[in-house]
DNA sequence: TATGAATGAGCATTCATTCAT
DNA sequence: CATGAATGAATGCTCATTCAT
């Protein structure tokens, strides 16, 4: 007799989120994912409850993930200042990025979001980076009169970066570029004059 | 390209558009959409050769639009800085997105519906920022190592902010805000030790 | 453009009907009758919202039909007498029954009667013979305690004389054994005695 | 025949009655049966070769225990006359009913898993009636042409009656009133015209 | 052109049954 | 014997698409 297995409910999230991030939603048939996986089709009900349940638990599972790298990077007890945390953040965030390149172009935009908690998981996301820039600017390092809409901007930065960029730029330069115009914006050294 | 009644392909168009802003395709039936079009099922498809057919008319509707309005501010021939130019894109995003909601809405991630005109599009627009953005970069008024990746930051500000914004904050606001960060990143003026 | 067809209806019921009646519900294949009645499977669902509704409406249909053909039977205005009326009645449900032997096996009992309409039917006609019994009662050509409960008698002996009754047995025996059993009952004319 | 454990194949038939009394067939989940009985589902295959024969032997066994009530009642030696017996027989058939409403309430009309033993074991209930009745007959104590319907007719009186009667109606009085239909029928005296 | 009834391929989901433990 | 996780065949239902009118 087995017990429910949580390594069969990673599997079959590891699987779907290929599928997932690959096609829409409608064109995601659970027959393959079960066959990939090498389960039976209803196996995958005993650990989801629908197909779904089983893409917003996808989601939910990476958002948590991910945030639970963010969250030491942004403890309000790191050593280093403000863009130092943002700087670690930022690594995390591409780190995650590339790791689980389905996970994250699974986050998409408002529409599919109907499951509340991932709205939740997301402002979470957004908070913790609000916050370190809020420190910066309280300790004068930064200057930010909407930390929460940079905040999203950042998390932007990061995912179109690793959409649109060209594969030849390595992470580590779209790391510096990222940081460049998040830190320094683009316009010259002209800046004095305005 | 003049449709048999212009006029209701264009309702077609624009009572899909809400319906397929609000929810994912899957969810969106054509039943529906022809219903609160008050028009018969089969008319959908005098006006599109299928669902996906609409859904891509759709945006590329939208985005062919958002292009025309942008193709001027972009203009090699104009008279101001690229910075300036810039501001005026960003206004013209900014006044689309908020009289557009919904298309704005619909310009999704890579996955769904990989349709080869939409990637040209998109890439267009971002093309058209990039060369104001390059032809700075050239003038030294502005100072940017990627400006094709910078370019998709932008449109990503304008959809980010409109879309994650407190409704608080006017338009004028954001356009303000993107524009700082845009232009000056956040580090405060301690900028000048590092 | 064709007009939802009634007729179209009628024979998805008749061709059920005959399924339904033969096998348990779970037996029955929506995609048999379909290709029965040489119509779609969707076809099916335009007409009926579900197997079960389709089930429902099954006997419903032919409950209301016996009932529209007793109501006139049990008329208060009728000329003859209480007992004739009765007599009238089991004729009806005897050619009722004959006539849609699915339909008449279908009145079960209890349990797969969710459908409240069902049993508000089924009260209708038990409510019919009760009244005419009851009336039977009144002018002394009847002698019943219970009318209501006698009235299901009634119905029970048709259905299980149908049921059950041997081949060889023509209606016109059965009609005159149950008129005889309702009428008099079993005890020999030895009756004086107790 | 004695299986590993009489006791828990007595516990799964008795909370598998509620069940199939309830609902019909298809609606009755093993799930919830095996959860309900506290067992694993597994172990209902132990005792029972699959869930269709653990509805025939739900009905089979209650049959099996009304016919041994019902034997001596009708046994050939039984000193009383016909009429006695039946008026045993009856009082038998209410006690069973009241005692097991589940499996009373079983006993379908044909169409359903028509398992011949089923059909053996209510022919052989209706022969025993009919027995009864013929003896009856045969000493002028009673008068009926077709004692094996008759017998139907008695065994569908309780059961309606069980199932139709109002609840302030008691055993008693329905026994009454069943003999009395049966036994003189519902025409007033009347009767000696015709 | 416009319609909406008809279609049926396609898919999510269920659940009786099995079997490793 | 007992279990309940795993299975996958079986099927109800959906909905984009077609086409007779």
């Amino acid at each position: 007799m087995q017990r429910p297995d949580e390594g069969k409910r990673r599997l079959i999230l590891q699987v779907a989120a290929g599928h997932f991030a690959t096609k829409p939603f409608h064109e995601v048939k659970l027959d393959h994912i079960a066959a990939e996986a090498k389960l039976g089709k209803g196996t995958i009900y005993i650990y989801f409850k629908s197909k779904e349940a089983l893409y917003i638990a996808l989601i939910l599972d990476g958002v948590e993930n991910l945030l639970r790298e963010l969250q030491p990077k942004a403890a309000e007890t790191a050593e280093g200042g403000a863009w130092d945390q943002i700087e670690g953040m930022v690594d995390a965030l591409l780190a995650f990025g590339r790791g689980f390149p389905h996970l994250y172009a699974l986050v998409r935009s408002g529409a599919e979001m109907a499951d509340p908690r991932l709205e939740e998981k997301r402002a979470e996301i957004a908070t913790l980076c609000a916050r370190v820039i809020r420190r910066g600017v309280r300790s004068g390092e930064l200057s930010d009169s909407h930390p929460e809409l940079t905040a999203q901007y950042l998390l932007s930065f990061v995912r179109v970066a690793l959409l649109y960029a060209p594969a030849s730029l390595s992470v580590a330069a779209l790391r510096k570029h990222i940081l460049r115009v998040l830190g320094r914006g683009i316009r010259g050294d002209t800046a004095h004059e305005s």
